[in-house]
DNA sequence: CGGCATCCTTGGAGATACTG
DNA sequence: CAGTATCTCCAAGGATGCCG
């Protein structure tokens, strides 16, 4: 007979508590753009600005997503966007500098992929 | 009246191909390991061999989670595991050559995050 | 052109319980 | 200890339609 009441299956939160004060920011970053299509839209952007329909091509997200992926990440602050509303209307899309300095990142994907795909 | 059939909203057939023939690997690279649980996990493998409850108190993730996240590394050749099958039974498992390798995108998000996260 | 509103399907993932 | 088996719930995201 257990002196302790019994620990669920998952984590408790003393474990979730050392976890956060866990070393590194890894966790943190993954968090912020460690989701699929942020990372397509982000890497997308890091070479020069975009407007709507050419991140909706080129990524393959529908514009339904892609409009919400956009929010996230400019409320985050990782892109910024113009819009010009004079007939047609467009809206360009660049990284700011902290989604530029993400770059790293893909530059290191990158050559993963190069390394161990196909 | 449009001689070509409605195009859908998102990407058509052939706007996925050429997607799929883009420059970059980033795309692939994200598809395989552009999870939250699989970045977080192989994270926490870099630095040395872990067993399963080890990794499951670290990483926060669920021992269902877990399971299913660690065998789908070891499908894709990610991760290794050796059991160790003596009473109390052992399950180590560490990065392989190619877990391994994507240690620069882990030191890349490290830093990004220590200069842009709080 | 650049979205937003709506509906709907699916997978990701936690909770819980059970086994060798 | 290291999982597996269910059940369940919720968010991600596609399809479609509409609008300034």
């Amino acid at each position: 007979m257990p002196t302790q009441p019994p620990e669920p299956d998952s984590a408790t939160d003393s474990d979730i508590e050392l976890h956060n004060a866990d070393v590194c920011n890894v966790v943190g970053a993954v968090a912020e753009v460690g989701s699929k299509w942020k990372l397509v839209v982000l890497n997308d952007l890091q070479d020069d600005e975009k407007r709507f329909n050419e991140l909706k091509r080129s990524t393959g997200a529908s514009s339904y997503t892609l409009s919400r992926v956009l929010a996230d990440l400019e409320d985050h602050g990782l892109v910024d966007n113009r819009k010009e509303l004079e007939s047609p209307v467009a809206s360009y899309y660049t990284v700011t500098e902290k989604g530029r300095a993400l770059s790293p990142v893909f530059e290191a994907l990158d050559e993963w992929g190069a390394t161990w795909l196909d």
